[in-house]
DNA sequence: CTTCTTGTTCTATATATAATATAACAGCTA
DNA sequence: TAGCTGTTATATTATATATAGAACAAGAAG
């Protein structure tokens, strides 16, 4: 899967790394127990540091979402995608809340955002 | 409208009190034409700085979600709620991207999903 | 006209986070 | 042993956040 990062972005770089490898699980394009990259030759190819891709890798680390391991690399964890009722559920809900508060402020309702919601996960299914 | 921080969220102090605003709009709490505390008096309510306040109001202020003043003060732009058309939809898109990527990793599917949402909607419609 | 309040601007400081850079360490493999 | 892995440590630079105090310009109210 190609990861790419945009210094010119206003998100930080370790994050528009995670985010990047999330939708890549969320697409389908990295799978559960796929290999991801050494921190050191992912930050080659990107052009970064090597620290911030370890420390993109320690935020999925702590979410549970791939698994580190000192010797033998990384790799997407095999539960991923699996319902795993963990405490995400009210942090998701707090952030819909936010959404859902700026998108009424901007004219855009129920029907038009659950459509945008609907959509994505269109996306997320289909191949390419 | 009850405005109040939490010095001890990750979220910075301004991002709260942006995001409790476009809350209060969402909600009802807040309606369109409506008047907002002097920048002085409402960082002196919460006990934080007046260039804090200042910082809130003008991100609310770029998104066209109130009104600022020299001399008049602030108030919620007479425009909000409606559908601005605004190049926010592609900000939006981005952001449900995320949040369903983030959501699908962690074994939340479209179905719940679309509960959440549809659950935020109606708690902006009810009363209290 | 004077006084007060409004948001804004400026300068300054302290703190935290982000990103980079080297270097070394510990565990495993070939 | 040589080479790879993630980790740890120290250091530096840059940016964002939050605070503080002072001053300014525009309007409202006495």
């Amino acid at each position: 899967m190609l990861l790419q990062i945009d210094v010119n972005s206003e998100e930080t770089l370790y994050t528009q790394l995670a985010n990047q490898i999330r939708y890549g699980i969320a697409k389908g394009y990295l799978q559960p127990d796929d290999p991801l990259p050494s921190v050191r030759n992912l930050a080659s190819e990107l052009g970064i540091n090597m620290h911030t891709v370890s420390k993109a890798y320690n935020k999925l680390k702590e979410e549970g979402i791939i698994i580190v391991n000192r010797s033998k690399g990384v790799r997407i964890s095999s539960s991923v995608l699996a319902d795993r009722r963990t405490g995400y559920e009210t942090v998701l809900e707090e952030k819909i809340r936010q959404l859902v508060s700026q998108s009424i402020c901007n004219g855009i309702g129920e029907k038009r955002f659950l459509g945008m919601v609907k959509n994505v996960f269109t996306e997320m299914r289909s191949e390419t």
